[in-house]
DNA sequence: TCTATATTCACCCATACGGGTGAAGATATG
DNA sequence: CATATCTTCACCCGTATGGGTGAATATAGA
């Protein structure tokens, strides 16, 4: 069963899990576009560019201002704090400074490495 | 088509978008355990634990010891040292100090944010 | 050897992606 | 107003995920 809701961050890491939607943040990066746009610099259709560009709104990654008949692309790269804020709560676990500290703490305890008897 | 091959990036991003694999790796931060362990832990079936695990295997992000009949689960981080380079990338685009002199910039223009005429 | 436990494998089903095509809505332009 | 361009919407198809069940395999223990 789907107990759990869709959350921010699932909505985030789903959106920058697709090749073709990271290089289109890395597209953003450098300046706005429009969907015609970002369909012409990369091997998909328009519709697909659209729903690309949906997810990475569902994402907050991307922003649209409509001007007339154009919708213009912006990069919002806000989101990616909480990502990082994440990611950054497992730094101590594969950064080697911290990783042979935890090792000393760890084996003042006398315990191997998180091992741990049932 | 599937003109992108799956990279080691998707990969990651895609085992970290389901919030009971994060839990999982949450779970494996304090100490090691089996899948029948983490399938206690959480309400879903051994089955679909073990499918997660392979997820999380697929990315590097968990280890399997088999011991006897046991298979043990260690957390292996180093993977997510990627994902994080990959967002750091976009963290001037966020960070407050640089937004603010983003804003100063696109004020000094008389252009709300990020507007940009084509 | 026999039995209980641990894990995986082979399926099943529902849903979501990623890609496409074609048609319908907007909007600019002559 | 008529036409061309831009974008989205409604479908279609193939594949992958997330969940389940039941059977098969492997190991520990009596």
């Amino acid at each position: 069963m789907g107990e759990y809701r869709t959350l921010p961050l699932d909505r985030l890491f789903v959106a920058v899990a697709d090749p073709t939607r990271r290089a289109i943040l890395a597209r953003l990066s450098s300046s706005d576009a429009r969907v015609t746009d970002l369909a012409a610099d990369f091997p998909i259709s328009l519709n697909s560019t659209s729903k690309h560009i949906k997810m990475l709104e569902r994402a907050g990654l991307v922003r649209r201002e409509v001007i007339g008949r154009d919708h213009v692309l912006s990069l919002n790269a806000a989101p990616l704090a909480e990502a990082a804020a994440w990611i950054n709560h497992y730094k101590s676990f594969w950064d080697d400074r911290l990783a042979a500290l935890e090792i000393l703490v760890t084996k003042k305890r006398g315990i191997p490495k998180g091992r741990k008897k049932k």
